[in-house]
Order: structure tokens, then C-alpha cells, then sequence
DNA sequence: CCTACCCGTGTG
DNA sequence: CACACGGGTAGG
């Protein structure tokens, strides 16, 4: 057995903070996005004291050490930039904000593999410094994507490739890195290697950041793993990798910033790290990157083209003047429109079936769609929708102040249907008068821009099956 | 000194 | 043997 290496003088290794939440990340995601969304601006002292009372009360973290909790805190938020600094203050970055509020993860994703770059002001200064005295110029997600379309169109076979293989022939290769290496001449080297049966150095201490990133593209629905633990494209996002493979002209460049290299100093890394986090909440449109919820259930091209059929988005949104196909909450909506009508059915009231209307957004009454009971009163439904690769505690959500004070006026007319997305399933759980159950104190409340929503499943809510 | 990514090493 | 705690360590 012979281990393939980096020729040593082409050898440097690729860095970026290590999570300490991998098992259990899309919560500490939304729980993070949420808690800071609510903190709010503030001084910079108490936004931190804010912070660090939330980190804590993050289940299993109460016996944590300050010094972990610190960790927390500056690690997850170097990574992905969801705290902005203005003077003297703190404020919740624009990305930390959506997702608080859109709860759609697998667009987070997107946006943070699309904007996620060597070097970043994710690395300490001195240790960015280090990247750019080297040259390393690399987007590791645009780069795998762009590998394996070359390599499939030329194998003519579905390719993937392993977290090893990435480290070693990709991340940690200033041919890639610095040198910008075609993606055609790294495919060559990793058959080549194949071929040989060379073997990789694959602890996990080495293999974790390229790791990492095939993780989170996983988590964007780019990729999907197979149980041989290599890392193939997903057939059914080509439009999302399109935008990988030809991106915007807009992204950030630090050797544009730099007048010269082998003069740059400590401080000016520091003021282009600042850039960085403003740079990484780029404000893009809404439809930049729109969650298509049966691409994430549909494991294979023809079971999307089955569910599709099924579902026919188009004749909905044609008839239900539903604003656009693309973001998740519009997908959710008909969803939901859908099932109200194979329930009324179900329930033996098919004669009111065509009373479940969706409620065109400007109208602003403060609810998506309005459905009926079997007894003919109403049935006011807000669709609350999250999107994931893998199951998550979906017991959050975010009610504006108009969707607020129609459940108030509304009372037990009032629905919130909650819809949890993830690879291969749909959940629905069915909350009833979320403002009284608020008064009697089944459900925690805490106002931000209206109100952000923690329920408990044992004191209200019921799951339901997604009627199709 | 303190802060904040860095990363050795214990654990399950 | 992968993951994450909490000490390490360089810079401020």
C-alpha cells in the first residue's frame, strides 16, 4: 500500500474554524439566527452578556465552562457572519436575520457555499496573512462542482468523489489553491491515483476541513453522499449549479483590495476582514437561491418528475395567484392548499372544496389561505414553512405583527400550519389559536418585529399526515 | 493582561 | 476514531 502526498513544495493546508456542532447543526443554526434576531443592536458588552445567557440555555450547554462558551459564541459566528459591528455596537448580520425569519436552511447553504472562499475573514489576521503572502485564491464549492460535471461528462457515468481525495488532491494543492489547476487536470490526478489504488492519510484531524465543506454543501442539497462515502452531484439542483459554475462578478476579491502583497501589513488583513462579513451578507434577490422543496424530497430525477405531476405547482399557482413558483413559504402555501381540499374531501364535505382559497399576499390580512371546517365557519391558516436536508426540533417560528393580531382577533379560527421539509419526508404539525394557547402558556412568545414562536408539542399542536 | 480562532487530546 | 471541550497561543 502506497500513500499519495502533496509534492511538498506545492503543500499547503487549507484551515477555516471547526464547528463544535456537527451532529446537531441545522438547531444550533436556527437557534443561533433566532437568539441573535431577538438580541437585536446593542452595545457591545450586553450584546454579548444577551448572547452568552442563550448560548447557554442551548440544551447540554448550562455545565459548560465560560471558556466553551466563549468558543461558541466567536467560532459559529466567525464562520458564518451572523453578527455585524457598527462603532461601538452589535447588530445581527442580514443572513442571521433570514433565516431567523425564512427558516429555510438549505438556502442558507446555498448562499454560504456561494459566498465561502480561501482566504476569509473567517481565519485569524495573521493566519490570512499567511494565505495571501502564498496567493491561495480558491472557491472550494464552485471548484468540486465544476470536477465532478467535468468528470461525469467525460466517464459518461454518474462520479463522485471522497472527503480524502478532496483534501489531498484539491484543498491542500497550491496547484489548485494558488495556481488555479484546471478542474480537467485535478480529475486526471484522482484516476490516475485510482488507478494506482494509492491510498490517502484520512484521519479525521486531516480530512475535516475539506470534510466540512462537502458537509455543508450536502446540507445546500449540491451534493448528495452515498453509503461508499463519496460525494456525487445532485441531479436534481442543475439549476442552483449552474449558478456555481457560471457565478456573479461580485465577489470578494482580496488580492483587488491590495496594492502589494509582500508590503501588507497586520492591521490592513484587519480592516479587509471587517469587508468580509459585510461581503458575506451580500444582499441577494429573493429568488437567488429559491429552496425547491420537491427537489429536496425527491431522492432521484424521475421521482421529481413524479411528484411534480403530482402536486402540478403551475396549475395552483395559476389559479391561486400565487406571486412566484420559487421561494419555500409560496411552495409550502400550496401544499397546504392542496391538503385542505383532499381533506374536506376526506371528511365528506367535498362540496367545499372549491371555498379553499389562497389569499393573494398584498392583501396583508394577516393569514395564507382561508380553508373551512366540516361545519362550514371558517378556517384561517397561516403556512409556516422550514426547509432541511436532515430532521430537526421544528418548534420555532416567526409571526409578523399582522399575522399576530389576525390570530388574536381570530382566536381558535386561527391556524398556524407548520411544515418541515427535509430530504425524502414532509411533517406537518397543525397549531390551533397560537395567541390564546400564548395566554394560557402552552407556547413561549418573545416579541421581535411581531413574534418569534417556541412550542411545545406535548402542550399544543397536533401532527398530521400531508394529505397528497 | 484579555480575546478569539487554533488545535491537542479525552471520550463515548 | 470522529467529535467537541476547553486549554493553547498569538495578537491586541
Amino acid at each position: 500500500m502506497t500513500l499519495y502526498n502533496v509534492p511538498s513544495k506545492h503543500y499547503f493546508r487549507l484551515h477555516h474554524p471547526r464547528p463544535r456542532f456537527k451532529n446537531d447543526i441545522e438547531n444550533v443554526l436556527i437557534y443561533f439566527a433566532s437568539e441573535i434576531a431577538a438580541i437585536g443592536r446593542k452595545r457591545i458588552r450586553d450584546f454579548v452578556l444577551d448572547f452568552d445567557f442563550a448560548i447557554k440555555k442551548y440544551p447540554g450547554n448550562l455545565t459548560k465552562t465560560q471558556k466553551t462558551i466563549n468558543n461558541w459564541r466567536t467560532e459559529i459566528d466567525a464562520l458564518f457572519s451572523f453578527i455585524e459591528r457598527e462603532g461601538d455596537y452589535l447588530k445581527p448580520s442580514k443572513r442571521a436575520i433570514e433565516l431567523a425569519t425564512n427558516q429555510d436552511l438549505v438556502k442558507f447553504f446555498k448562499l454560504f457555499c456561494y459566498h465561502f472562499q480561501y482566504p476569509g475573514g473567517f481565519l485569524k489576521p495573521h493566519v490570512n496573512l499567511e494565505y495571501l503572502r502564498n496567493g491561495i485564491n480558491f472557491r472550494p464549492c464552485s471548484y468540486i462542482l465544476e470536477l465532478l460535471t467535468e468528470a461525469e461528462a467525460q466517464e459518461g457515468v454518474r462520479v463522485g468523489i471522497s472527503k480524502s481525495e478532496a483534501t489531498h488532491c484539491i484543498f491542500n494543492d497550491l496547484r489548485v489553491t494558488r495556481d488555479g489547476r484546471t478542474p480537467k487536470a485535478t480529475w486526471r490526478l484522482i484516476r490516475k491515483n485510482r488507478q494506482m489504488d494509492l491510498e490517502y492519510d484520512w484521519r479525521g484531524d486531516v480530512i475535516r476541513y475539506a470534510g466540512d465543506i462537502l458537509d455543508y454543501m450536502v446540507q445546500a442539497n449540491l451534493l448528495v453522499s452515498r453509503p461508499n462515502h463519496k460525494y456525487y452531484i445532485n441531479q436534481t439542483e442543475s439549476i442552483a449549479i449552474r449558478r456555481f459554475l457560471n457565478p456573479t462578478n461580485d465577489l470578494f476579491d482580496y488580492y483587488n483590495e491590495i496594492a502589494d502583497v509582500a508590503t501588507l501589513t497586520l492591521s490592513e488583513v484587519k480592516e479587509l476582514d471587517a469587508e468580509w462579513v459585510s461581503y458575506f451578507n451580500t444582499p441577494r434577490d429573493e429568488g437567488f437561491f429559491d429552496t425547491d422543496i420537491l427537489a429536496l424530497v425527491a431522492d432521484t430525477t424521475s421521482q421529481y418528475q413524479e411528484l411534480k405531476s403530482l402536486i402540478d405547482l403551475d396549475r395552483i399557482i395559476a389559479e391561486g395567484g400565487l406571486s412566484s413558483t420559487g421561494s419555500i413559504g409560496s411552495i409550502g402555501e400550496s401544499l397546504i392548499l392542496n391538503h385542505e381540499k383532499k381533506r374536506l374531501v376526506q371528511e365528506g364535505r367535498p362540496d367545499l372544496e372549491h371555498l379553499v382559497k389562497l389569499i393573494p399576499t398584498q392583501y396583508a390580512i394577516g393569514y395564507d389561505i382561508n380553508s373551512r371546517e366540516i361545519n362550514e365557519t371558517h378556517r384561517n391558516i397561516e403556512v409556516k414553512t422550514t426547509s432541511s436536508t436532515t430532521p430537526l426540533a421544528f418548534t420555532r417560528f416567526h409571526l409578523t405583527p399582522n399575522e399576530w393580531s389576525a390570530a388574536d382577533s381570530n382566536k381558535e379560527r386561527y391556524f398556524v400550519y407548520r411544515l418541515m421539509v427535509t430530504k425524502g419526508s414532509i411533517k406537518l404539525c397543525v397549531i390551533q389559536d397560537p395567541v390564546g394557547n400564548y395566554k394560557n402558556g402552552n407556547l413561549s412568545a418573545i416579541p421581535r418585529n411581531g413574534m418569534d414562536i417556541i412550542f411545545d408539542p406535548n402542550k399544543c399542536g397536533i401532527e398530521e399526515t400531508l394529505l397528497i
